[in-house]
DNA sequence: GGCTGATAGTACTACGTCTAACTATCTCCC
DNA sequence: GGGAGATAGTTAGACGTAGTACTATCAGCC
């Protein structure tokens, strides 16, 4: 009897006509998502990172050598605008973190570098980030980890299929 | 073959030190709550709100009648600050959805209640906001989108637990 | 070769939320 | 009954992001 349980007697009390069933998952789901994130940023913050910040380092990290990236491909694998991630890459490059590079082939675009101080950084708190989510699941068994992730699998499929079918 | 799977050879590419099993899950899990809290939006605004704003109609509707509930209990509630909650009454107020009733027991108190058009138009938006969550979990089963809520009611059971053991 | 439309990045504005500080009121205990 | 601490709500300021409009540049086609 959790507090979407509670949400889910109210609402059969008020409007019994209705199916709920996903509204109770989803509810779960977003609720879960929600405190998972702030325990998330927690970690984050002991690095002097917030999450946006952190996501952007991450993606270049991840890329591999030479950790570059254009603002447009950063903010398309982000699943945000291009003009929020100027500003994101504002603060990460006065904090020395990332730096623009002009692309010699094509002078509208710049080309974002982790710096060698980005590179440590995002190290650090990747592995502490990692860690952390792997607490956040510890309720779970791996089997059932496994489980969720087939499902979600799923629902990401049918979902990021709905919004942009070429992908 | 999905975004998260990318990510998640990157990873294991750049970081082979790293148990990443939860990075993955937490990852997709993430990655819809934020794809599906857009297309719950979409059904919103076709009613003239803001999801944040249904959230809390949808409180009061919830609680049965007067529907009434204090701006702190809103805010416990929803998971958020009461300065944010001023904010959110304050503009459904002057869209005549909510009014700020005083407490006669406690004048420190205000009751916020849902007014004749609230309550029509909550009633109206939660209709079609159960049908779209039931679309959005439309690519699961029966059986699956149980399992999938079971597996859930875990983790969300492990991290309200820790962040609030007295709940 | 020069025009047309698309693309990359950014400035500007609006907005929702947070933190912190503040006022008013209540509760409890001496 | 009076003072200390807690509680309810609001205000003020800061911050991150989205939407829009704008500049610069590229690519394709006549």
């Amino acid at each position: 009897m959790d507090h979407v349980d509670v949400m889910l007697d109210q609402w059969s009390r008020e409007r019994p006509d209705l199916d709920l069933a996903a509204v109770g998952t989803v509810g779960r789901l977003g609720r879960f998502a929600l405190l998972a994130g702030r325990a998330v940023e927690e970690v984050f913050k002991q690095h002097g990172l917030q999450r946006g910040e952190f996501d952007v380092l991450a993606t270049l990290r991840r890329s591999g050598a030479p950790y570059e990236l254009m603002p447009s491909e950063l903010a398309a694998l982000l699943l945000m605008s291009r003009a929020g991630m100027t500003s994101r890459i504002d603060r990460l490059e006065s904090a020395g973190l990332v730096e623009r590079r002009t692309d010699p082939a094509d002078r509208r675009s710049v080309r974002i570098a982790l710096t060698a101080a980005g590179r440590a950084l995002v190290d650090a708190a990747f592995t502490d980030h990692a860690a952390n989510e792997t607490a956040l699941l510890s309720a779970l068994s791996d089997e059932e980890r496994a489980a969720l992730d087939g499902l979600l699998r799923k629902l990401l499929a049918d979902v990021e299929g709905a919004e942009s079918p070429a992908s």
